[in-house]
DNA sequence: TCTGGGGTCCTAGGACCC
DNA sequence: TCTGGGGTCCTAGGACCC
C-alpha cells in the first residue's frame, strides 16, 4: 500500500520558541529578525551557540559554535539564556495540535515528528492543503514557523522538511528524488556525517546522486552495513514503521555535565558523580526499569574523551548502588588528570517488577529501595531542590545535575 | 570550527566455553 | 600440551542523530 508521511521540524526551534514567548509577553522586539542566538552560560563553561536565527546564519554563525567565536563574527550579536521548560511547553503544545489530525505521530525529538496519514486521504483531502492548514494552524495559534515535508517514508519526508527554510511545505516523492535530492551535497543525506563524508569524497562521491548510482556491493566493503544503508537513503529506499515512542523500549539512560571549575581530586570528582547518579536514578525508577550495565565518562581538560564500563552481576536501580559502580569504576580509570567533564550511562535495561538480590552482600536492599521511592516522591511533589544529600552542602557543586539547565524546572518524564 | 548534552547502533578484540 | 574452529559474553571506542 503506498503510504503518506509528513516531516514537521519546527524552524529554529530553541530561537522560535524564544521569539514566540516573547512577543506573547508584550516585549515589541522579535528575537527572530536581527542577528541573535540562544546559548549556554560562559561562566560555567557552557557557552555554545543552541539555536541561531536567520539574520545570525548570515554571518556564518553554526550550532555547537563557542559564543565567544561567534560574537567576533557578529559584534552586535544578542545571545539569550535557554529556558528549557518553555521548550517542553512548546513541544507539547505543538504535539497537542497535531494530535488532533492523526494519533499516528512519532516523535522524533523535542522540535520533530513524523505523522502517518496512510489511508486517511477521505479523511483528509489534498495533501497539500493538509500540510497548509497544520502549518498555519501552529503559527496562529502557537507563534511559531515549521516546515513540513511530504513523501511515502520517513527517510525522504525527512529530507523533504530541511529543503527550504522556513515556513515551507516540500514533497519528495519518489519521482523527484532525482531532481530535489541527487544534486544535494552527500553530507546533507541523513545519517551521513563529518566523518562519512570524507570517505566518500575520497571515492570521488559528493552528491546524493553520486552515491546513488554508486557501486554497493564496494561501498559495503567499505564502510560495511553503514555503507549499504547510506546507498538504500540516497535512493529513496526505506521502509520504517511511524511508530509511538514508548519508553519500555528505552536502551539506555545517561546523564553528564561539564563542570564550572576542572576537577582534581576524587572526593569532588565522587561527589559530581553523586549528583549525575541521582538524576540517572531518578529517571531510571520513573521509567520502571532496572540497569545491569553502568558507564562513566570523563573528558579532561585536553579535551580527550574516555569511558569505561561494569556489568553488574544484580540489575539494580538504586542511586547508591548506581554511584558506588560508578566510583570504582572512576578509580580504575583516571589518570589523575584534569577533569572538565563527567557522565554516567546506565544501560542493558529490564523491567523492575520483579526483584532480585544477592545473598553475597550485606546491602540493605529493603532500606534502600524505600529511600529512593521516599526521595523521588519528595521532589516530585515539591520540586528538584527540595531535598539533597548533605555532602552537597557549601560544596558549590548542584545536588542534581546532567539534563537540561540547572534551572529548577518540573522534572521531565524519560520521555519527550 | 576548539567543543553542550542525551541518545542509538555498529565493530572489533579478548576471554572463555566446548 | 604449540595447536582448530565456533559460539557467546564483555568491553572499548567510533560514528551518527537531535
Amino acid at each position: 500500500m503506498e503510504r503518506l508521511i509528513f516531516h514537521i521540524d519546527v524552524n529554529s526551534a530553541f530561537l522560535s520558541w524564544e521569539a514566540a514567548y516573547r512577543l506573547q509577553h508584550g516585549e515589541e522586539l522579535d528575537v527572530r529578525e536581527i542577528p541573535s542566538v540562544v546559548g549556554g552560560d560562559e561562566s560555567r563553561r557552557h557557552g555554545i551557540v543552541l539555536a541561531k536565527s536567520i539574520p545570525a546564519k548570515k554571518y556564518g554563525i553554526w550550532t555547537g559554535e563557542a559564543l565567544h567565536s561567534a560574537r567576533g563574527k557578529c559584534k552586535d550579536l544578542l545571545v539569550l539564556p535557554p529556558r528549557y521548560w518553555l521548550y517542553v511547553q512548546c513541544s507539547r503544545a505543538m504535539h497537542d495540535i497535531l494530535m488532533e489530525y492523526t494519533p499516528r505521530i512519532q516523535k522524533f525529538s523535542v522540535d520533530e515528528s513524523f505523522l502517518d496519514f496512510s489511508g486517511m486521504e477521505n479523511l483528509h483531502g489534498d495533501h497539500m492543503e493538509l500540510a497548509e492548514n497544520i502549518k498555519e494552524r501552529i503559527k496562529k495559534e502557537l507563534g511559531f514557523t515549521v516546515n513540513i515535508g511530504i513523501s511515502n517514508n520517513k527517510l525522504l519526508a525527512k529530507v523533504a522538511s530541511d529543503l527550504k527554510k522556513p515556513d515551507r511545505i516540500h514533497t519528495l516523492f519518489p519521482w523527484e528524488i532525482e531532481k530535489k535530492m541527487w544534486p544535494l551535497t552527500v553530507e546533507s543525506l541523513f545519517m551521513v556525517g563529518r566523518a562519512t563524508t570524507k570517505k566518500l569524497n575520497n571515492m570521488n562521491i559528493f552528491t546524493i546522486g553520486d552515491l546513488a548510482q554508486f557501486d554497493v556491493e564496494l561501498l559495503k566493503y567499505k564502510l560495511k552495513s553503514h555503507g549499504e544503508m547510506i546507498w538504500r537513503y540516497a535512493n529513496g529506499l526505506e521502509c520504517s514503521d511511524v511508530r509511538k515512542s514508548n519508553y519500555m523500549e528505552m536502551k539506555g539512560i545517561g546523564n553528564s555535565t561539564t563542570t564550572a571549575f576542572d576537577l582534581e581530586d576524587r572526593e569532588t570528582a565522587f561527589r559530581v558523580l553523586l549528583s549525575l547518579c541521582e538524576t540517572v536514578g531518578i529517571r531510571l525508577r520513573d521509567s520502571g526499569n532496572c540497569c545491569r550495565v553502568i558507564s562513566i565518562s570523563i573528558r579532561g581538560s585536553d579535551l580527550l574523551f574516555y569511558g569505561m564500563q561494569k556489568k553488574v552481576d544484580v540489575a539494580t536501580d538504586s542511586t547508591r548502588r548506581i554511584h558506588e559502580t560508578a566510583c570504582s569504576l572512576f578509580d580504575r580509570l583516571w589518570k589523575g588528570n584534569p577533569i572538565r567533564h563527567l557522565g554516567v550511562q546506565v544501560t542493558d535495561l529490564c523491567c523492575s517488577d520483579f526483584f532480585q538480590f544477592s545473598m553475597l552482600d550485606s546491602f540493605d536492599y529493603e532500606k534502600d529501595k524505600k529511600l529512593n521511592i521516599a526521595m523521588d516522591e519528595i521532589r516530585l511533589k515539591y520540586g528538584s531542590g527540595s531535598v539533597m544529600r548533605s555532602c552537597f552542602l557549601n560544596s558549590g557543586l548542584p545536588p542534581l545535575s546532567g539534563g537540561v539547565g540547572e534551572d529548577d524546572y518540573p522534572l521531565m518524564s524519560s520521555m519527550l
